[in-house]
DNA sequence: GACATATTCTAATAATCGTTAGAATATGCG
DNA sequence: CGCATATTCTAACGATTATTAGAATATGTC
């Protein structure tokens, strides 16, 4: 017979990480980071927190060891220490979308049309993106471009669009992403883009609900 | 523009989730539940904690909305609210085997042959004994075999294994499993089986792994 | 309807956690 | 080598949580 003891032992590490995603900010970072590897700097800028509480965070989820820091220059970055941790973040926040009323209320009333995809709705869209009958625009900062994104969309980083809207074809459909369902850059992108006339709808897939999903990116 | 205040509404909600897993005694309670709806007694009794404490952890994962109450006589029995609650404690304890070096060494310490098994084993297993060629017996107690088991598995509690081991073919490749990578009963099943001269392994599986890698579980 | 029993609620304590501010450390650059 | 700057460490506070014990509630049975 195995002591209770020892047995108490495997649940406490599994607790770990659990205690690691139970804080709403570090979730926000979690986010963040598994659209690319950040800066202490520009996670807490992105979280709007302040550095001194983004590094005990931090130092929280690399305890866990969900993150880990690699010193770079003066600077040092974190990334996720693997692709299962961001599966891990789509997995918590799939749940808690699917069993917490409160989150589909808060959600419905942020953004007017939820456009979440199946299996079957992202293979298809990515098949008309390879063909050109609709141009897929990646909204994120182009950092997070480079370090992974869907097949074969473009980058037009939010802040650009205005600047760059001539580059996107008139007369086809423009689906645009971003980081994911709370993430409201797509939204604030298609608002532009109609506004100047064209067609354009948003995913609220990021890279990592697609990744979840099993599909591949790109990394170009 | 849309304000911080709502997008932190965002992350609370899932961090609600984040919290109810990330105690320990939590996550026991909803391996439990994961094979099956028990009694707050039950529960208590299995996870070794006053009735009361286990009440109050109980009512946390009801708030975030993990499991679901009913009254049941004069029972009341909790079960989990949905399949992926159940992938959720099968995706938190992977990413804390994958991480914590602390959890593998512990694991590693109890379990002399940690048998993890990939989607290949599974189905080859799974193909073995719908042919017959090996024995897969459920060692759980039998109301947690009843309310779903491996397929072509047949119910062989722990307790009942010693007087009932005539009813297993002796030359045969006896294959056990439990509630999963943490529960030792197969392991103690198999001990047993080896004393008496029978050919018998573990498999770390219990039957919400089996369902979190896609394959269906039996009924009857 | 009253009793027995299972479960939850209330209250109280100790322990833990989030946040902030100030001091200390480590790296790159001159 | 020393300066500038990014990051982490330390200390402290108020707020939250886990656990326990006792009281209260709700259901089934007689």
């Amino acid at each position: 017979m195995i002591k209770r003891h020892t047995k108490d032992l495997l649940y406490e590490q599994v607790a770990r990480i659990g205690k690691a995603v139970s804080s709403p900010k570090r979730l926000e970072l979690l986010e963040i980071l598994a659209q690319g590897e950040k800066t202490v700097e520009a996670l807490a800028a992105e979280a709007r927190i302040d550095i001194k509480l983004a590094s005990a965070h931090l130092k929280v989820l690399k305890a866990a060891r969900l993150v880990e820091a690699q010193r770079d220059g003066r600077f040092i970055a974190y990334r996720l220490s693997g692709n299962d941790v961001s599966a891990l973040w789509v997995n918590l926040r799939t749940v808690a979308e699917e069993h917490l009323v409160e989150l589909k209320v808060a959600m419905d009333q942020i953004f007017a049309a939820p456009e979440n995809l199946n299996a079957e709705t992202r293979r298809s869209l990515m098949e008309k993106a390879r063909r050109g009958d609709v141009v897929v625009i990646d909204v994120r900062p182009s950092d997070e471009y480079a370090s992974g994104h869907l097949p074969f969309a473009r980058s037009m980083p939010l802040d650009e669009i205005l600047q760059r809207i001539k580059e996107l074809p008139a007369d086809k459909e423009i689906v645009a992403y971003c980081r994911g369902p709370f993430c409201m850059m797509s939204a604030e992108a298609v608002a532009l883009l109609k506004e100047h006339g064209y067609r354009a709808q948003k995913i609220a897939d990021g890279t990592p609900e697609w990744q979840a999903a099993g599909l591949p990116l790109a990394e170009s």
